[in-house]
DNA sequence: GGATTGTTCTAGTAGTCGTAGAACAAGTAG
DNA sequence: CTACTTGTTCTACGACTACTAGAACAATCC
C-alpha cells in the first residue's frame, strides 16, 4: 500500500484518498482497522502531515474513516458488498477497451450515468 | 449542449472535454462535423478565447479533434460502437448504487480496472 | 501524569485557472 | 490575388489550490 507518484497531476492528498478507498472497497481495510497516524504515515512518506491530514479528513467528511485524538484513524463500519460491483466494473472495462474508449471518456460516462 | 456551471470545483476547461468526449460518444457529434470556432464560442458562452482553446487542444492531442486554422475545430474519424459499453455502464451505476458507493468511488475502480 | 494524536493557526513557495490583449501564420472563401 | 477567418504563440495579471513548515492546543490512551 501507500505507492505515491509525486510527478502525477492528481494531489497526493487525493492519491491517498483514492487508495484508502480502493483498500476499504476490496476489503484490504477492514472496519475497526487502524490506520498510522498522520504523523507516522507522513514520516515514512517523506510528506507533510497537514497532506496526509488533509487527505484522513476528506474520507471522514464521506464516512469512510473516524478520527478520533489520541487514538488515530480507523476504518468504520458498514463496508459494502461489492460482488456485484466488481463484476460490472470488469465488464464494463472489457467493453470500454474493446470500443476503444480512454479512461478519462468512461469515467465521464459513469459519472455521467451515476448523476442521474 | 454547453451547458457550464462555474460554481463546480471542475475547471471550465475540463468541463467542455466532457462535454464534448460524451457528444462524440453518444454520436451526437459525429465524425466531421465542426464545431464552433474558439472564439465564436468563448463569445456566446462569454468565456475566454483561451480558455475554449485549451479545451480543445487537449481534445486535439487525445485524438478527438482535429485542429487546422481557418477551418476550425472538426469533429476526428473513428467513432466507436457504444451499445456494450453503455448497458455496462447503466449495470455498474445500478450496482454501485445497490452498493452505497458514492461516485468518486466507483470512477476510482473503474480507473483501477482500465488500468491492467 | 506522560505520551500520542488530531485540531487549529499563521505563513510561505509553487503551480494552475481564467482572463486579457496583442501579433502572427495558415487556411478558407470570394 | 485579396480579404477574412481561425488556430498558434507570447506576455501578463489576480485568484485560487497544493504542499510544506512550524507552533500551540485539546482530547484520548496507557
Amino acid at each position: 500500500m501507500w505507492r505515491l507518484d509525486p510527478t502525477s497531476d492528481e494531489p497526493l492528498y487525493a492519491q491517498l484518498v483514492a487508495q484508502v478507498r480502493l483498500g476499504v472497497a476490496h476489503g484490504t481495510l477492514r472496519p475497526g482497522e487502524r490506520l498510522p497516524s498522520a504523523r507516522e504515515l507522513a514520516a515514512s512518506l517523506e510528506l507533510n502531515m497537514h497532506t496526509v491530514l488533509r487527505a484522513y479528513q476528506v474520507l471522514r467528511d464521506e464516512g469512510t474513516l473516524e478520527l478520533r485524538r489520541g487514538r488515530g484513524a480507523v476504518v468504520a463500519v458498514g463496508a459494502p458488498d461489492l460482488t456485484d460491483v466488481e463484476r460490472a466494473v470488469a465488464e464494463l472495462a472489457a467493453a470500454a477497451r474493446r470500443a476503444g474508449l480512454s479512461v478519462q471518456t468512461t469515467t465521464t460516462l459513469v459519472t455521467e450515468a451515476m448523476h442521474r
